[in-house]
DNA sequence: ATAAACCGTGTTGTGCACCACAGAGTCAAA
DNA sequence: TTTGACTCTGTGGTGCACAACACGGTTTAT
């Protein structure tokens, strides 16, 4: 069992944001002792710890990963990769439509000098 | 000269984002009459708001906006332009490694199962 | 026993680009 | 002249994901 300041150096996450899972009900702590409200986290919580630094990392949102969470044992955390890995790729799609338009725009800005 | 209800479906800006511009003096109108405050735009300030909407469009910030203004007649825009392209590229490229990275993930992943 | 280091709660602030609303004044047409 | 549509200002709210306090209790080491 860690306390809070060991499980975020574990885990990179700091304190605050550890607290704000907590609050959301994202990673709540495995034990809280009753009599000073400590809050605990244990190998289990590392774990997913770890995987919500992953998901992060994907620019996962914090529902996205209540989401994934909440579906117990990740059944289908590889379908909601696959789906995430499609919105980055349409996303690139927009982005080389943006390219297109301000090329356009360049173009127009040239045309209107001559 | 135009005032904000008419400007606004000239150039498709909302009249709060109108009376936003204004106060951050991205776009400020022609003329203000001092005995009621109405605020009047001119042709001249439509062609700027085309302008501030296509660079909407490429996800300027209002910050690079106002210094895009700044510069009288627009001499750097099509640097900025174009160090713009190079950030969406770069941001491509990011998304990427992004995809490349859940990959990995879902590799490992299937790994474990194993 | 004391001091340092830790923990909790509650609250406010951050950045960005607006949106929404209330209350009051103003203008245009009939 | 009345009605309806327009305008202003000021203020607060939005979403996201935390960061940053202040204040007080607790634990740990010496």
């Amino acid at each position: 069992m860690y306390r809070v300041s060991e499980f975020s150096t574990m885990t990179g996450l700091s304190k605050e944001t550890l607290r704000y899972y907590a609050e959301v009900k994202l990673l709540e702590p495995a034990y809280i002792d009753p009599k000073n409200n400590y809050r605990y986290y244990d190998n289990g919580s590392y774990l997913i710890a770890i995987i919500l630094v992953s998901l992060r990392k994907f620019n996962f949102t914090i529902q996205e990963m209540i989401t994934v969470i909440e579906d117990e044992s990740f059944k289908n955390l590889e379908n909601i990769l696959n789906q995430k890995k499609r919105d980055i790729q349409k996303k690139i799609e927009e982005m080389h439509g943006t390219i297109d338009e301000i090329d356009q725009f360049l173009k127009w800005g040239n045309e209107e000098d001559a």
